[in-house]
RNA sequence: CGGGGUGUGGCGCAGUUGAUAGCGCGCGCGGUUUGGGACCGUGAGGUCGAAGGUUUGAGUCCUUUCACCCCGACCA
């Protein structure tokens, strides 16, 4: 990508009315655009960031065995009566409307609901289960306060996955295989070392649920850390009955704020008995379906690298979410940007993403776009350098630099 | 939803005791520059969130309203 046909241009100051960290560094570096309070909108390059984050999420739930699809946005009353959920004294986040007949809608603020009714038509047996469908769809949360940015607003792109079992324990087994899958995504998204499955409270069909944690600054929650175990327990169930049963002390935890990017449900047959959800068994008997819901929102999660990975010259994205991998910069006459043409035709076609920066403004100004979009790596084509016949590599991480040859340069980079 | 605060060119801001708006960045044009957001010159661009009111006169005062931010509550 051009920087020079970018549509979006960097800005040296924030708008005054952002004041979280993610939303000003995104705002400024041009990856969001704020339509309404808690409602933003992602240009190239933040579809660039939240792409990668989706595909990582993707290939995690396919290999577990999940079938994506796409459930509508628009949904109806009825699908949501069988629970109460439709309720507004039970549900209040509720965006609704109405079709010109006046037969209510609803706009997504979850799809349990929905899927049920969904997957409902084409469950019958025992021997068309398990059924683990998943999407990645925006959801629509009438909150009464939007903050933080991205992470926490009224239209968010959400992962939400469900699975439909026969058994508790085909049930429990798949829900184990998902934290897994789930600690697999936070590891290649590079909030690994920071994300903490945590011990939370249900919902409305559960007591308990998990939470994945990451430590960050800008979340709403706070989290008792278990370094050892690896494990969390969050403020809200934090008492000693609780502890006893996870097999920790409370000298053993660590207080911490933290943002959930992840919750998973385990629904057991409560929500199938509400909703009349059954299949046949073996003996011909009818079995409520054991069922579980998983979610992940995708663009919490890039506000939270955004939060975690930045210093004070802007973003620092890790490799796997960055919306390139190389920041090319020429500086100089023809010669230069002829290089620095080819070079990019070059990593092009190997496959690297590049975002070459062909602008005709001064270095010092490519230099601070590059520290503010956050790109890990920098490559730097100039008369200077042509001369010796080496390119210049910085990394944005930690700065350091190297001078190589066009070779060297490329098996580094390839 | 309770409490607090803010709305002035695209962005960040100033505007005294009321007299029909100014600065920086950005943008256009000309020129000099070119390894850390250059400099000089010259332009374009706002009726001051909206509506109503007081006044000879309102960005400045009053009322209503909308939007946005922060703290709290809430967060399936």
């Amino acid at each position: 990508m051009r920087l020079s046909k970018l549509f979006t241009k960097t800005s040296k100051t924030a708008p005054a009315d952002e004041v979280s960290k993610n939303a000003q560094l995104l705002i400024r570096a041009g990856f969001i655009h704020k339509e309404m309070a808690g409602v933003y909108s992602y240009t190239p390059l933040g579809l660039k960031v939240l792409n990668k984050i989706t595909q990582i999420v993707r290939e995690e739930m396919d290999a577990i065995g999940c079938q994506e699809l796409i459930m509508s946005g628009l949904q109806k009353k009825e699908t949501w009566d069988a629970t109460g959920r439709w309720d507004d004294n039970n549900v209040d986040i509720w965006f609704k409307s109405e079709l010109k007949d006046g037969t209510k809608v609803g706009f997504g603020w979850s799809h349990e609901e929905p899927i049920i009714e969904m997957v409902k038509q084409y469950l019958s047996s025992y021997k068309d289960l398990p059924v683990n469908v998943y999407q990645f769809q925006t959801k629509f949360r009438n909150e009464t306060r939007a903050k933080s940015g991205i992470i926490r607003g009224r239209e968010f792109v959400m992962k939400d996955m469900y699975s439909c079992n026969a058994s508790a324990e085909a049930n429990q087994a798949f829900y184990d295989a998902t934290i897994e899958a789930y600690n697999r995504i936070y590891d290649r998204l590079g909030i690994g070392e920071d994300t903490y499955v945590t011990f939370a409270s249900g919902g409305a069909f559960t007591k308990f649920s998990h939470e994945f944690q990451t430590v960050c600054d800008a979340g709403e929650d706070y989290i008792y850390i278990h370094r050892g175990k690896n494990i969390a327990v969050n403020e809200e169930v934090m008492d000693d009955e609780n502890l006893e049963k996870l097999g920790i002390k409370r000298e053993e935890l660590e207080k911490v704020k933290s943002a959930e990017v992840g919750n998973i449900f385990n629904f057991g047959t409560q929500k199938s008995e509400d909703t009349d959800f059954t299949f046949t068994d073996a003996d011909n008997k009818k079995q409520f379906v054991h069922l579980s819901s998983y979610g992940i929102g995708t663009t919490r999660v890039m506000g939270v690298i955004a939060e975690k990975f930045s210093d004070e010259k802007g973003l620092v994205w890790p490799e796997a979410v960055a919306p390139a991998k190389v920041y090319l910069i020429s500086i100089g006459g023809e010669a230069a940007i002829k290089c620095a043409d080819d070079l990019y035709n070059e990593l092009g076609a190997k496959g690297i993403d590049v975002l070459y920066d062909d602008r005709d403004v001064r270095p010092g100004q490519k230099f601070a776009d590059f520290d503010l979009i956050g790109i890990p790596y920098r490559v730097t084509v100039s008369d200077r350098m042509l001369e010796s016949e080496n390119y210049e590599l910085v990394a944005r991480a930690d700065g350091q630099q190297l001078l190589l040859t066009r070779e060297q340069l490329l098996a580094k980079l390839v």
